[in-house]
DNA sequence: TCTGGGGTCCTAGGACCC
DNA sequence: TCTGGGGTCCTAGGACCC
């Protein structure tokens, strides 16, 4: 691969940004998101970092800290956070003829071409902040990891005002042994042990040990990353999506599930919730795994993993068919003689294929279900709300429901949401 | 007592990412 | 008491085949 420049464009906190877009009294105050289940934080403001608030840190740890401080704190409102993301691209568009979604909050883009870059760069930032009322951030470099690491030294450091260009040698030269290996991506806890064991403590540490070192620690992959580091590209810039080859649908349950039929209707509900979600993508999947463990926090109680798969047959996305599946699974190894107190389950769906490539099965199933009813079952729940309509094993009893106590509104997404202006 | 070699495919688990 | 969810890629090892 030949290098030529790559910029990528990451939003700063980017859920705490898109919960500030719509109310302005969150600037310069401290701000939270936490995960699904108000379980732990997974975006922290600067105010809220520099009070010490860690990534993922479990809520009730933080209780005192958010009664302190006064820190605002927001159930995750992923259907608000997926829009301003779609907003963000499209303006993307319009700076490079080539940009590949990479996560929620970041975007490569092809910026060969331009001749200024960090121009380019900051009429970007700018149209972002002005269009979608987000702040975003930029670095430049002739590989992916480069870029990464100008786009964090940006991040970290005021003193390049939201734009590093890692395009010059000379300049990664001078601050890649200030970075820490730990900060470079791809790098994570495990390798950075490793590499520490060894003396390797910095970007340029790890650019410059040899090729062979590099694969008997981490593998193809931290070679890869030394590699990118040398300014040599390995990891391809891809502006279209490939093909998904994996789903899932997974929760913590808010109290411990002991009995079988709670865990059924857990993994119920979850089987529902991935077969909707297949539809939507207009997939099939051909295999099926679900599985339900006992909470690894909890030291003083007996422990179980449990998981199991198996094929669907043909390959479909009819929710009959993976609660089916699903059931199956549980009903197989369920441990009849000890009472564990599950806490997570789920189910994860491998083998997908466009419903148009679903190969043909050698013998028809017996028992024929049409499309037309599914197609039926997600207009039943998309008019009348989500769990209109359920498998009657997810069961009837108060469905549990996600703790999303201090949600915002959907304000791009859903009318009723929106605040009413008052004439005065 | 001796007990092949080389290939493929599949799966579980580890590591990493946001 | 309360600790996220959804992805990707890679490797080792077992099963199987000839």
């Amino acid at each position: 691969m030949k290098p030529y420049p790559i910029a990528i464009s990451d939003s700063a906190n980017f859920y705490v940004s898109a919960e500030r877009c719509f109310d302005p009294k969150l600037e310069n105050v401290p701000v939270i998101v936490l995960s699904n289940n108000d379980g732990c934080a997974v975006a922290r403001s600067n105010e809220a970092k520099i009070l010490g608030v860690k990534m993922g840190q479990p809520v009730h740890e933080l209780k005192d800290k958010i009664r302190e401080h006064g820190i605002r704190v927001f159930s995750s409102n992923y259907a608000l956070y997926g829009d301003i993301s779609r907003r963000v691209a499209e303006v993307y568009d319009a700076f490079s003829p080539s940009v590949e979604i990479y996560s929620i909050d970041e975007c490569f883009l092809d910026f060969s071409g331009f001749k200024d870059r960090e121009a380019h760069a900051h009429a970007l930032i700018k149209a972002v902040k002005l269009r979608v009322g987000i702040p975003v951030r930029v670095g430049i470099g002739p590989t992916k990891t480069l870029a990464k690491c100008a786009n964090d030294l940006a991040k970290k450091n005021p003193i390049f005002n939201s734009v590093l260009d890692f395009m010059e040698p000379g300049l990664r030269d001078w601050l890649l042994p200030r970075v820490s290996v730990s900060d470079i991506w791809g790098v994570g806890r495990a390798t950075t042990k490793k590499l520490h064991n060894v003396g390797v403590y910095t970007a340029c540490d790890l650019r410059d040990m040899s090729l062979k070192q590099a694969r008997a620690i981490g593998t193809v992959v931290l070679e890869r990353t030394k590699a990118e580091l040398m300014g040599e590209p390995c990891i391809a810039f891809e502006d279209v999506p490939p093909q998904r080859k994996g789903m899932a649908v997974t929760r913590s349950s808010g109290k411990p599930m002991k009995d079988y039929e709670t865990v059924v209707e857990a993994l119920t509900s979850h089987a529902t919730r991935a077969a909707e979600k297949l539809r939507q993508h207009g997939l099939v999947a051909g295999t099926l795994t679900a599985f339900y463990n006992t909470s690894p926090y909890r030291k003083n109680i007996q422990q179980r993993r449990t998981s199991r798969t198996t094929r669907l047959m043909p390959m479909s996305n009819d929710t009959f068919d993976l609660v089916a599946a699903a059931v199956r699974c549980v009903k197989s190894s369920w441990n009849e003689i000890h009472t564990y107190e599950y806490a997570r389950s789920g189910i994860i769906l491998d083998d997908l294929v466009p419903v148009a490539d679903r190969p043909a099965t050698l013998f028809d199933p017996i028992e024929k279900r049409s499309p037309e009813l599914m197609v039926a079952l997600d207009a039943v729940n998309k008019r009348f709300g989500k769990k209109s309509l359920v498998v009657a094993s997810e069961g009837f009893k108060r469905r549990a429901s996600m703790q999303t106590q201090f949600q915002s509104p959907k304000y791009t997404t859903r009318i009723s949401d929106l605040p009413i202006v008052s004439k005065t």
